[in-house]
DNA sequence: TTGTAGGCGTTATCAC
DNA sequence: GTGATAACGCCTACAA
């Protein structure tokens, strides 16, 4: 049990005024060191904590930020956790809102969480594609994870996709292979947009050629299979697969394997998301790029709390993805 | 923009006392037709909201209530999903918080949750397997969800594994199949164990005996791997392969493809938890045993505001776990 | 250095 | 039916 004693009982207790106490306890100077000691210990002794709602009522300030999560999937969990990770660190407590991909429930959700006085506001989506900007006015500093805003002016903290391309090929081509194969994901993605172009530019730089023309299909398994078989079908010799997403990748390795291609003798074979259900339970363990959940919720919260002290960031700002190696390109 | 207006503004552009006001458009007894009508009129005018932090201050309610994650896992998100969808819908907010399954800070999460005076309190932990109850006292009520409480007087939501179990030896039976295996996860999760014993239940009803002898290992594919190998070179005759996860199933396949043998002609093969990502990508898509992670989510919350409302619950309740079948053991 | 008073926005309890 | 008034717990003047 906890916060049973207000700061009037601990004044009482210590025999001085609200006021006194008040002052004593936060360290405010005009109170003698003799008063500051005893009040501090008698509200040691009566366990007392200031009351978080009666400091929101009076000064405005919640000492609380709302995250909404505008959607539902995955990605998000991970970057939640680095926010709270970074934020509960420095006693900021986090209110939950969910709009579960209803567009229409977004401003309800942000309401609910001003009218609790948040003093920020974190927007979170589960997937790259740049979304709009909150409605309205908010009278709270807003950043935006993941998904960035369209506006150049609002802070946005995600992972950069093209770089992330660009490392994959990298890494493919210091293992030694140079057919290498491209599967990509959604057309409507702008993460599958993104890892292609950022590919082709490193193709490009290398003096290389994808053995396939990279085409957007679907995030599904089932889609990487297709693009394989494609591949095997037409005679197309080639020792490296960069599939868009880990999903993908295990429809590529089962295919590979049905034709008695071993991975990564024949074939590295490389994914993105490094999402371990996935990237630990292959056969070979599968290589992928890291999208830095982990650390985009991390910072994001950083960059929210410096706002909050009137140190606002703008524009958007990438946290740094990461090879993670593993068997399936280890030869 | 919102909340500016308070009930004193409104108050005075009616021309009536806040008291008259509050009353009024609480619907309250002991206001006039007139003054009610007018004072509603103003308030919609001047965009009028409640304030919840002053209501929270005189109430000692504050609509809110705590959600408590012990620890991270994929199985905790859809669960939070779950509550959150049904809470939201009555008007309650989550404050939530994250002890990343560091024991220790689980009393102070607890405690800034309590100080903010949430109304009650939702512990979520990733795994079933039974868990202490809160260590001190609190003054509001508490609903476990997925890990239940070890004391029986809590409230605490969860799924029936044995059922699960049960079910998935009954599926196999129904399509058919005689000769089963079973591949089962770690000996220390209370899920492994309640689900084997649903299994050889279900099996003995039935008049069979696996054809292995089921051993407890790891949740990882490679376990799977292995036991499904030791099969087959034993020369073990099977026709249906049940595993614990998903993701011991994705290990099955894998090695029952490499030697030849075709799901689900030659074996039928299905898995637990029901995961998205990999019961829909992989070849054949795979047949679970959901969880029912989002329900256990909405009766938990459900739960817990009946406990709010003065209804508490007691014991354990099971959210129905359901087969999803697919063409892993479509035959 | 201290205590007192006013106010944050609401609700509830009184008199009127 | 209505309007003051006192809480809720805290903070920040200002007065002593």
């Amino acid at each position: 049990m906890l916060g049973r004693a207000s700061l009037t009982d601990v004044a009482r207790a210590a025999g001085v005024s609200v006021g006194a106490a008040s002052k004593a306890l936060r360290g405010k100077p005009g109170v003698s060191e003799a008063t500051r000691k005893k009040v501090n210990e008698i509200a040691e002794r009566l366990n007392y904590e200031p009351n978080p709602i009666a400091q929101t009522l009076v000064s405005g300030k919640s000492g609380s930020i709302g995250m909404f999560a505008a959607d539902q999937g995955s990605f998000s969990s991970p970057i939640m956790a680095g926010v709270q990770n970074e934020l509960s660190a420095n006693g900021v407590t986090v209110l939950l809102s969910n709009a579960f991909g209803d567009v229409r429930l977004e401003r309800q959700c942000i309401d609910a969480l001003l009218a609790r006085n948040v003093d920020g506001l974190l927007i979170v989506n589960h997937n790259t594609n740049i979304r709009p900007p909150l409605h309205e006015e908010v009278p709270v500093p807003v950043v935006y994870a993941y998904a960035a805003s369209s506006d150049e002016r609002d802070c946005s903290i995600t992972v950069d996709n093209v770089e992330a391309g660009r490392m994959a090929v990298r890494h493919m081509a210091e293992i030694g292979r140079d057919r290498i194969a491209i599967v990509c994901g959604e057309a409507s993605s702008k993460a599958a947009i993104d890892r292609l172009q950022g590919a082709m530019e490193m193709m490009d730089e290398l003096g290389l050629t994808p053995v396939n023309i990279p085409r957007f299909g679907t995030w599904m398994a089932e889609w990487s299979r297709q693009e394989i078989l494609r591949l095997i079908d037409a005679g197309t010799a080639f020792d490296a697969v960069i599939c868009q997403s880990d999903v993908l990748a295990m429809g590529a390795l089962d295919v590979l394997h049905t034709h008695g291609i071993s991975v990564p003798q024949d074939v590295a074979l490389m994914g993105h998301d490094d999402w371990g259900p996935i990237v630990l339970n292959t056969n070979p363990p599968l290589t992928s790029m890291s999208n830095a959940l982990d650390e985009i919720g991390r910072l994001a919260a950083r960059r929210l709390m410096d706002a909050m002290d009137g140190k606002p960031s703008h524009g958007v700002e990438y946290a740094s993805c990461a090879l993670m190696r593993r068997a399936s390109t280890d030869c």
